[in-house]
RNA sequence: GCGGGCGUAGCUCAAUUGGUAGAGCGCCAGCCUUCCAAGCUGGCUGUUGUGGGUUCGAGUCCCAUCGCCCGCUCCA
């Protein structure tokens, strides 16, 4: 199965660069890891899916307005939403065994009074990998069993017991008490700060047990850093936003002062981020520089639980009704354990791409977490003030926030299909066939004259040029079998192909041909437009 | 960033022990075609990812670099 993927996306990959969907940045150049092109045909279905979105979230509804941040801003914003600290993770490999941890995941457990300078582990020092104090708490009961085991502790093993409870790091003194008394104290870290050399020559790997095959904690600075100004120097630096979100919570009492929106309400946003991913992979899947769509939705906090509900489930719905049908989207919800420290709940829009299962959006109750930490970094009041109730207070905010790259791609990988069309003898042929729904297909009608004579392109050229001034997206192709024009309309994922032939010179009526079923329809010329028109509508 | 694999025309691939690169498809110009790709004629296409090195001579060997794929890792 793995291979039979592998494949699918090779095809696509190659489908995608063949028609014009999708080209690697700076190609002639060699390209450059982690960017990606859109061509003719990919930015037609990208704006799509962008313009979908916007309809249905801004245009359509009244408790929705847009809005456009600049990717720059003052860089304190990245202070306040975590992201200089949250986005700088260090990382420490073993060389032995080539595994990679998070510093801050690893936990360092140190017996005091045991470890004199030099003492070799394990007994003295060691380590494990950890994603809550949970798990640090394991281990760390694990281990002490262990080593009351090994140097015949029986009393020990008998009742130790941990006295304070593990938190978030630094993790604290634990004292561990036998029924004899209280003889042996342990320091424990959330490494980082304490993986320093001294430390890194007896410490052993958390996975293989190696000792000091540690490196330093490299950091990995996930944000795009720049200077703003002609001149370099460190107080000119500034970032390219890693999300669009902080350009929402920045702007929430403007909005709120211009438009005259009341609780609950929403503001949305499409626009570029940028992440130094440490290792961009998955075709577009992760790019270093990607676009969202975002919509942070202001809401009392009582109320947010209601709305976050709602949210989930319209986004999955908006996917499906945009023709991720199959059972390869899904929703699910994140474990308490899974949750981001500002997050009260979250749940993932997931798609089965041919590489695994990846997320397409995610969407999450963020608390007034953001709105209360850019009151405190800029001073300025974000309380709202709520004119019927009296009640002040700081909003709650819902954030469904897709990535735009990687809905195109599920649209793609959706869309590919290879199916069976017979051929002019009747025998049935291999087709390539990309399903788009009609509302993302980047070119909605194709117009073929049956023949290139008899007046027929002159025909066609007339229902081509209606269809562009009434909006559609239309191409006229004249070269060649119709058959092949078909096919190649196909593989462009256009769902609609109209044909002038003989018939039409006699009573103006021409063939519409439907992409998925093959079936043709005979309709008036003039009535092409209005046909495509009812059945692109999302 | 680490480990493994890979990099030849737009695409899929070929090129014997190192001897100055080839096929199909596609594309372009015509012809033929009255409804579903691969019918005819002619034509274009590459400093073999890039840069060095070894050699009389390298797509084929060595080094570096860039990119792609898989695993670890990370995330929207």
């Amino acid at each position: 199965m793995a291979e039979k993927s592998e494949s699918l996306m090779d095809k696509l990959v190659a489908l995608c660069k063949r028609r014009g969907f999708i080209f690697q940045s700076s190609e002639i150049y060699g390209g450059i890891n982690g960017f990606w092109d859109y061509g003719p045909l990919g930015v037609e279905l990208k704006r799509n899916v962008k313009e979908a979105w916007w309809e249905d979230i801004v245009r359509k509804r009244d408790d929705i307005v847009g809005l456009d941040c600049s990717i720059i801003m003052n860089p304190k914003v990245w202070e306040a939403s975590g992201h200089l600290a949250g986005f700088n993770d260090p990382m420490i490999d073993c060389k032995s065994c080539k595994a990679r941890f998070r510093a801050d995941k690893v936990v360092i457990f140190e017996l005091k009074g045991a470890l004199v300078k030099g003492t070799p582990p394990p007994i003295g020092v060691w380590t494990a990998e950890a994603d809550s104090s949970e798990e640090a708490n394991l281990a760390f009961s694990e281990r002490v069993k262990q080593i009351a085991k090994r140097f015949n502790l029986a009393e020990f093993k008998k009742g130790f017991s941990i006295d304070k409870s593990l938190s978030s790091p630094p993790l604290g003194d634990l004292e561990v008490k036998t029924p004899s008394g209280s003889f042996l104290l342990f320091d424990s870290f959330a490494g980082d700060s304490h993986l320093t050399a001294n430390y890194l020559d007896v410490l052993p790997c958390p996975k293989c047990n190696a000792v000091g095959t540690l490196t330093a904690p490299r950091k990995f600075n996930m944000m795009f850093k720049t200077f703003v100004g002609a001149s370099e120097d460190s107080s000119a630096v500034a970032y390219l936003r890693p999300e669009t979100a902080q350009g929402i919570f920045c702007n929430y009492k403007n909005v709120l002062d211009t438009s005259r929106l009341k609780l609950p309400f929403g503001i949305a946003q499409i626009g570029k981020s940028f992440r130094n991913e440490i290792n961009p992979r998955n075709y577009t899947f992760r790019s270093r520089e990607f676009e969202q769509m975002e919509i942070e939705f202001f809401c009392h906090p009582d109320e947010a639980d209601k709305w976050y509900e709602y949210w989930r489930n319209e986004r999955y719905q908006w996917y499906i009704r945009h023709g991720l049908t199959s059972s390869k989207l899904r929703l699910r919800d994140h474990e308490a354990s899974e949750l981001a420290h500002y997050a009260r709940a979250c749940a993932d829009v997931e798609y089965e791409f041919p590489f695994g299962i990846s997320e397409l959006e995610g969407v999450a109750n963020r608390t007034d977490f953001d709105l209360r930490q850019h009151q405190q970094f800029s001073g300025k009041d974000m309380v709202y003030f709520d004119d019927e109730t009296k009640e002040r207070f700081l909003p709650y905010v819902i954030e469904p926030s897709g990535g735009v790259d990687r809905a195109t791609l599920a649209f793609l990988c959706e869309a590919y299909c290879e199916d069976q069309a017979p051929d002019e003898n009747g025998v049935m042929q291999s087709r390539t066939v990309m399903k788009f729904h009609p509302r993302l297909a980047p070119v909605k009608v194709a117009v073929f004259p049956l023949v290139k004579k008899e007046g027929m392109p002159e025909i066609a050229l007339e229902i081509h040029q209606a269809a562009r001034t009434a909006g559609l997206a239309s191409f006229y192709d004249e070269k060649g079998a119709v058959g092949r024009r078909y096919r190649r309309q196909d593989e462009a994922g256009t769902p609609f192909c109209v044909t002038v032939d003989g018939q039409t010179l006699q009573d103006r009526t021409v063939t519409v041909r439907d992409r998925d079923s093959l079936k043709q329809e005979r309709i008036p010329a003039e009535k092409v437009v209005q046909y495509v028109r009812e059945r692109i509508t999302g």
